[in-house]
RNA sequence: GGCCCCAUCGUCUAGUGGUCAGGACAUCGGCCUCUCACGCCGGUAACAGGGGUUCGAAUCCCCUUGGGGUCGCCA
C-alpha cells in the first residue's frame, strides 16, 4: 500500500488516486480498431501516469469467432504500440483468467447469488417467445421492446423441474439511475428505460454488462473509460453494482471518431486495422500523438512525445464532441514524429522495409542515404522507397522522366560532367558542387539545363535529394557510370518501330 | 419513434461573462531553390438558428434545427 502510494509522483490526493485501476476490453474480432487504440491509449495513459495498473481483458462470453489467432493479432497490436499491460493475456495477474471465455463459473456463481439475494430471477421464457413479444410489440409500431417475464414477480413455477432458464435482473420501475461522466458530466436515465436483462443466458454463457461488471469488481476497477456508445450500458451496469452492493468505479466515455463524411468510421477513410498502419510505415508514437490528439488538447501543443503525453494527459482536458479522422493531419504529425529521429534510428526502422523490396544495404550507406531524405518522407515506406535508388544496381529509371531527360540533346553534357567527376577529390557534397559550379561557369552552361537529365541518371526520377548530396552518397565510381550508362533508354530507340 | 449525448474556421481544437475569437492541419499567395521536399513570410476561413438572463454573451438557461449513440439470451 504504502509503495504503491510512492509510486504516484504527481500531484494527486493520497488514498484515492494512487490506486488507480484502469482496464481496456476488446472483443476478439481479429483487429485491432484504431478507435479501440484511442480507449486503449487514454486508459494506458491514465495508469501510466499515476503509475497504477493497466489490465487487458479478452471479451470473448459470445460465441466461437473467438479463436486465439484473433486475440493474437490484437495483442501483437498492442505491443506494437507500446501499450504494455500489467495484467492480462500472457502476462497473468492475480485476478486471472483473462479471458472471460475462462471464468464462466465465476459469472454463474454471481448471478445465482443475486437470485438468491432477490436481485435477479430465474426466467424461463424461451428465446422463441421472446422473440414472439418483440415481434408483437413492433407489429403495434413499437421501437422500444422491454421483455416483461411472467416470472418476475409471481409465484409462477417453473414450466416443469428441469427446464432451461435465464437469469435476468429484477429491475426497477421507478426513479432514475445516473452518474457524473468524467468528460460528459452529469448523466440521467429514468428507470422505466431500464428492462430486466439477461445476465446468463440458457447455455450459461454470460451476457456483456454482466460480465463486465463481475469482472470490473473483481479486478478492482477504479476508472471506466470506453467509447461514447456505452453510455447506455452505464445505468444497468451501475443497477448491479447496487445489487451487488458494490460501490461502482468512476466512468469516462469518450465520442466517437467518425470518418470523414462524419460517418462512422471505414475503410473509406483509410485504414481502420492498426497492423495496416504499421504496415504503412507509421511510427507508433505517431500514431499515439494523433489519436490523443483527437479529443484531448493541451493548449496550442500539436506534437507530443509519448513521456510528454503520459506527463500531461488528464481526463479535464477530454472534450466531449465527436472528431473526425483525418489522413492529413495525421501524415503531418508522423512527419514531425520521423523528424524527431536520428538518421541511425530511421535506418533501424526502415531496415525491414528495404527488406520487404529485395534490398540489404549495408549500414552505414543507408544511414548517409536517409539523412537526404528525411525532410521528404512521411512514412517509413516512403523512406524505403525514396532510397531505393541508392542500392538498386541499376536504378529502376522512370520511363517518362527518360524519354524527357535522357536523350541526345543532353548526352555532351552528361558525358562532360561524368569525365569532370572521374576528377573530383574529395567526393564530397561541398567540394562537388564547388566544382561542378566551376565547370558550369567555365562552360557557360546553367545548372537548370543539367541538373535533370542528371538526376534522372542517378535517381531515374525527377524529384529527389539534392544532386549533390546524392552524388556524395552514391560515390564516385557509381555516379560516373550511372551518369554514362544512361543513354536513351533501348525501349526508347526501338520505340519509332526500327 | 423512446431514451441518452453532442454543436467555435473545411478538419482537430483554445476559449470557462468583457479577446481585433487564438493555434495547428488543409488550402491559397510569396520567399528560398538543381527537382521534390523542408523551412520562412503572408492571406482566405468559425461561434447552427431563435428566444431569454446580464451593463455585457462563443461562454449561463430554454426552444428549434442538425449530427451521433442505443433500444438483443451481440460486444
Amino acid at each position: 500500500m504504502i509503495a504503491r502510494t510512492d509510486r504516484c509522483r504527481h500531484d494527486c490526493p493520497p488514498g484515492v488516486m494512487s490506486e488507480v485501476r484502469v482496464r481496456f476490453a476488446p472483443s476478439p474480432t481479429g483487429y485491432l480498431h484504431i478507435g479501440g487504440v484511442r480507449t486503449a491509449l487514454f486508459n494506458w495513459l491514465w495508469a501510466r501516469r499515476h503509475g497504477g495498473s493497466f489490465i487487458l481483458r479478452i471479451e470473448d462470453t459470445d460465441v466461437d469467432r473467438n479463436l486465439r489467432e484473433s486475440t493474437s493479432v490484437i495483442l501483437e497490436s498492442m505491443r506494437w504500440l507500446g501499450l504494455d499491460w500489467d495484467e492480462g493475456p500472457e502476462v497473468g495477474g492475480p485476478h486471472g483468467p483473462y479471458f472471460q471465455s475462462e471464468r464462466l463459473e465465476l459469472y454463474r456463481a454471481y448471478a445465482e447469488r443475486l437470485v438468491a439475494t432477490g436481485h435477479a430471477f430465474r426466467c424461463y421464457a424461451t428465446r422463441e417467445e421472446v422473440e414472439a413479444a418483440r415481434a408483437a410489440h413492433e407489429a403495434r409500431g413499437g421501437r422500444d421492446f422491454r421483455f416483461v417475464s411472467p416470472w418476475r414477480d409471481g409465484r409462477r413455477p417453473p414450466p416443469h423441474s428441469d427446464a432451461p432458464y435465464a437469469i435476468r435482473l429484477r429491475a426497477p420501475r421507478t426513479g432514475s439511475t445516473g452518474f457524473v461522466d468524467l468528460v460528459k458530466g452529469r448523466i440521467d436515465v429514468p428507470n422505466e428505460q431500464q428492462q430486466d436483462f439477461v445476465l446468463l443466458r440458457q447455455n450459461g454463457l454470460p451476457l456483456y454488462n454482466f460480465a463486465c461488471v463481475v469482472d470490473d469488481v473483481e479486478m478492482g476497477i477504479t476508472l471506466v473509460a470506453r467509447g461514447d456508445d456505452h453510455v447506455v450500458n452505464t445505468p444497468p451496469q451501475l443497477l448491479l453494482y447496487e445489487a451487488l452492493g458494490r460501490t461502482p468505479p468512476r466512468f469516462a466515455h469518450l465520442p466517437m471518431i467518425l470518418g470523414q463524411d462524419g460517418k462512422k468510421l471505414s475503410k473509406r477513410d483509410g485504414a481502420v486495422s492498426t497492423t495496416e498502419y504499421r504496415d504503412a510505415g507509421y511510427l507508433p508514437d505517431a500514431l499515439l500523438n494523433y489519436l490523443a490528439r483527437l479529443g484531448w488538447s493541451h493548449g496550442d501543443q500539436e506534437v507530443f512525445r509519448r513521456d510528454e503525453l503520459v506527463a500531461l494527459f488528464d481526463w479535464s482536458r477530454v472534450g466531449a464532441t465527436a472528431a473526425r479522422w483525418d489522413p492529413k493531419k495525421l501524415a503531418y504529425i508522423q512527419a514531425e514524429h520521423l523528424r524527431a529521429l536520428s538518421d541511425a534510428r530511421i535506418a533501424e526502422l526502415a531496415m525491414p522495409f528495404l527488406e520487404r523490396a529485395g534490398l540489404r544495404p549495408d549500414r552505414r550507406t543507408l544511414e548517409a542515404a536517409v539523412a537526404t531524405v528525411r525532410t521528404r518522407a512521411v512514412t517509413l515506406v516512403d523512406v524505403a522507397d525514396m532510397v531505393d535508388f541508392y542500392f538498386r544496381e541499376p536504378p529502376r529509371i522512370d520511363e517518362q522522366a527518360a524519354a524527357r531527360f535522357l536523350v541526345e540533346s543532353t548526352r555532351a553534357a552528361r558525358e562532360e560532367l561524368a569525365a569532370l567527376l572521374e576528377t573530383v577529390e574529395p567526393f564530397d557534397a561541398a567540394t562537388l558542387e564547388a566544382r561542378v559550379h566551376q565547370w558550369l561557369q567555365q562552360t557557360g552552361r546553367s545548372l537548370k539545363q543539367v541538373a535533370q537529365p542528371a538526376r534522372v541518371a542517378l535517381t531515374g526520377r525527377t524529384a529527389s535529394p539534392g544532386l549533390f548530396e546524392v552524388m556524395a552518397v552514391l560515390g564516385k565510381e557509381r555516379t560516373v557510370a550511372r551518369l554514362r550508362a544512361a543513354d536513351p533508354r533501348p525501349s526508347q530507340l526501338t520505340s519509332t518501330g526500327g
